[in-house]
DNA sequence: TGTAATTTTGTAATCATTTCAATTTTGAAA
DNA sequence: TTTCAAAATTGAAATGATTACAAAATTACA
């Protein structure tokens, strides 16, 4: 995304766009690698030499309030970040921890089972196991 | 489960049953509630005293390594260890942060789109969102 | 019984995340 | 343009879950 695209999108989800959220949102749509918060701050520092951790992680987390982009789970260390908000699931290796996108089918989305005493907002969908090169490694 | 259930089914595993971990997966079996390390900890310590939290940590990488139970990564803070290892879901309330079990058909389960490079072993599906006691109490 | 392998334990270290108060920036009103 | 309050950012310190590690205890088996 450009930067207007950018100013668009976080507008459209009720974020005002400062020049930091514009540059991490910038970041998370050009990296769809499913980041942490440290591997955001890394990479944005040398040209925002006085950005601070602690505004990636309220960024992030205001992002992810506003659902303007996706926070994954699958890894018990970090919290990944996925700028691809569209319906899909998620892969990790449990060997080398790389994590891969997974599409998945509008039909092959479960249907909530759970009554009418909860109310999801969002489904989060994981498979883990192993990657093609770890196996061969072994 | 009694005592020589839990013995078997840790047998079933290649899981060695030391007086430790038949405690540990006896608890998991009566308390499927989703319980964090410290709750299991707290909860056992009382009647074994020289428990280590360690211990608890090392027995619950080791059944989850041997598929003995399931590890929840829904809550970013805490990993929660579940003793039924029956097909269903989780929903996590944002709010309260209570979590609980969502009864899923075989039907239900997304089969895997993910190619022939990666070969899954496990397959987690969360739901997230707010439970009625949440709702009402706003 | 002796001995090696396995398991458990407790302490210390690590590291992601949160808290919080101070500073800076923004935006609207005068 | 200046003023001022609200919002956003910052950095340091605290928190808290998890891991590393080496010593002690236990187990299994020759």
């Amino acid at each position: 995304m450009n930067i207007q695209e950018v100013h668009h999108h976080l507008k459209e989800h009720d974020i005002k766009p400062s020049v930091q959220r514009v540059a991490i949102m910038q970041y998370l749509s050009e990296h769809l690698t499913h980041p942490t918060i440290d591997q955001i701050y890394h990479d944005l520092v040398p040209d925002m030499p006085t950005l601070s951790k602690t505004t990636v992680y309220n960024t992030l987390k205001l992002f992810y309030d506003k659902k303007a982009v996706l926070a994954l789970f699958i890894d018990e260390k970090n919290v990944r970040y996925d700028g691809d908000t569209s319906n899909h699931a998620h892969f990790k290796c449990k060997k080398c921890g790389a994590i891969y996108d997974v599409p998945l089918e509008a039909a092959d989305i479960p249907s909530f089972g759970g009554g009418s005493d909860l109310y999801p907002e969002e489904t989060q969908i994981y498979f883990l196991g192993t990657c093609k090169k770890c196996i061969q490694n072994q």
